[in-house]
DNA sequence: AGAATAGTGTCTTTTAGACACTATAGT
DNA sequence: ACTATAGTGTCTAAAAGACACTATTCT
């Protein structure tokens, strides 16, 4: 008895129990899709220090994965793969990243799961994406099985229009020589899983708009919730963590008033930073628990 | 070509152009789950009046359907069906909805996939959940195919219970003689997503999670959206609209402060209420768009 | 000394809540 | 006249931003 207070002995109107029911269970032939999950990983490193005295600045990454294979060959992807029948949505997701990155133990938040039936060419194929966080002092980038090339392209997401009841934005996702410009439309005051693609700008499937809603998602969440220590090492400063947060919502914040807001979600230690050209700064780390 | 700047004559290892790769290709004998729509279906409507000049207390209630059929025979469940090849889950979401409930174009969001491998004692079965809100005006539920019975049932959630890392809440589920308990237990700060069920109190599946999700989504978005707009009438009164407020987060509103955070998401009106024995109320609108 | 960042104190502005007060139809 | 709700004005408290000022290390 799988279940509190269940009557194993109802029985239904052909006149069997429920396990005579399931024993006698055939799966009919509805149509099933494949499902797969697709990831959306986030990671924060330095970029280029001007001067020796300077900071360096902070860049947001996510992992593409450049497609070795029809459809999309050649286009730059989300990395992902088909959920197995013995395990969670979330379980495949967190083997994909392990799988691509080496990275056990991230964050990982289910973000919406796409269903445009033409949404892949080959056939109905669902994707149930994911977003993961990760420590890019963690991370260890492999090339997969299927994958021809992995890289951490750098991203940015600005809304370039503003209409009525129309949004226009652009994704833009560098790394190296590469340069992917993905433009999006969506209805103000609409979520990005509703979004039109108006320009995929090189990157495969409906991937343009997953990578949309995982910045939402990860824009919405910073502001209210803890998220942001996911993509920080185990020691870090003030002024590092302000710079997550900057560069995530791409704007400034006043440093008084974002040591006070911080102040509750971390740890001081009696760790300081050396040989920074500067006055030392405090180490923290993530509140216990 | 599908795609702008896709090139579609590029070969692929086997020689194959897209084209060519896509008429030959053949959907493997990977496994494929079933994928099922799950809805909560919100709605606010008056309790009994206890007096000819109180106003009615406000209700949130809930649709369940009695299952007609194993297996979870003769338990409540959220009404759902599986998703057909030519649809979005969204779209499958608004075809049970307008089959169960008569209703059509209202506020649909999807919430959650759920893909615990054993969660249908059937066969394999992911349910993408959605939540939706109607008025209940508009409301006249039709018991579907295979469905024994469909009733609202009148909802309540609570914390019971709150230690270090872990909180217990209850759901209370009800329509005139029959009362619905489920329990669940999750971890401080995590969504209900990952709750467990303690007690499923009488519903089907992992439904009592779902509804949950339901509840966690609606109670978090109501504070910064104009989410509460969609269980509204056309016209109504800014107490009713509090009303709303109160009775889904389970709590009270100081009335001026609460006016002043309704009036920009508003349009006033030049009608008002008659006849409720006391000072006639001006009634609003949602804000044109 | 000078550069660059670390960190704090305090003033102002904004927003949410407290609460008293006035207004008005219906019986 | 009384009941119950409608609606507003104003004070207070808490939080967010502005901004000036001090502190500290490395070159």
């Amino acid at each position: 008895m799988r279940y509190k207070g269940k009557d194993i002995l109802q029985r239904d109107s052909q006149g069997l129990t429920e396990e005579e029911f399931l024993a006698a269970y055939e799966p009919g032939d509805y149509p099933r899709p494949s499902v797969a999950t697709d990831m959306v990983i986030f990671t924060v490193t330095d970029g280029e220090e001007e001067n020796y005295r300077k900071l360096a600045r902070k860049e947001l990454r996510v992992l593409l994965i450049k497609r070795g294979g029809h459809p999309y060959l050649g286009f730059w992807a989300l990395p992902g793969g088909f959920v197995r029948p013995t395990e969670t949505t979330e379980e495949a997701a967190a083997r994909e990243l392990r799988e691509e990155t080496g990275v056990d133990e991230v964050y990982l938040e289910q973000l919406y799961t796409f269903s445009e039936p033409g949404r892949d060419p080959r056939t109905w194929v669902m994707s149930c994406s994911y977003m993961a966080l990760v420590d890019s002092k963690r991370v260890h980038v492999q090339a997969g099985d299927d994958a021809a090339q992995a890289a951490w392209f750098q991203a940015a997401f600005r809304k370039v229009e503003q209409e009525e009841q129309r949004e226009v934005w652009e994704l833009t996702l560098s790394h190296e020589e590469t340069v992917l410009r993905a433009v999006l439309e969506k209805e103000t005051g609409q979520a990005f899983t509703e979004s039109k693609i108006l320009d995929p700008g090189g990157l495969a499937f409906d991937h343009a708009r997953i990578l949309a809603c995982g910045y939402e998602r990860l824009r919405g969440k910073l502001s209210y919730t803890d998220l942001a220590l996911h993509l920080m090492p185990e020691y870090f400063t003030l002024t590092q963590l302000q710079q997550v947060y900057e560069v995530v919502l791409d704007r400034e914040f006043p440093a008084a008033a974002f040591r006070r807001k911080a102040a509750p979600m971390v740890t001081e230690t009696e760790s300081y930073t050396e040989n920074e050209g500067h006055r030392p700064s405090r180490l923290y780390r993530k509140n216990q628990s």
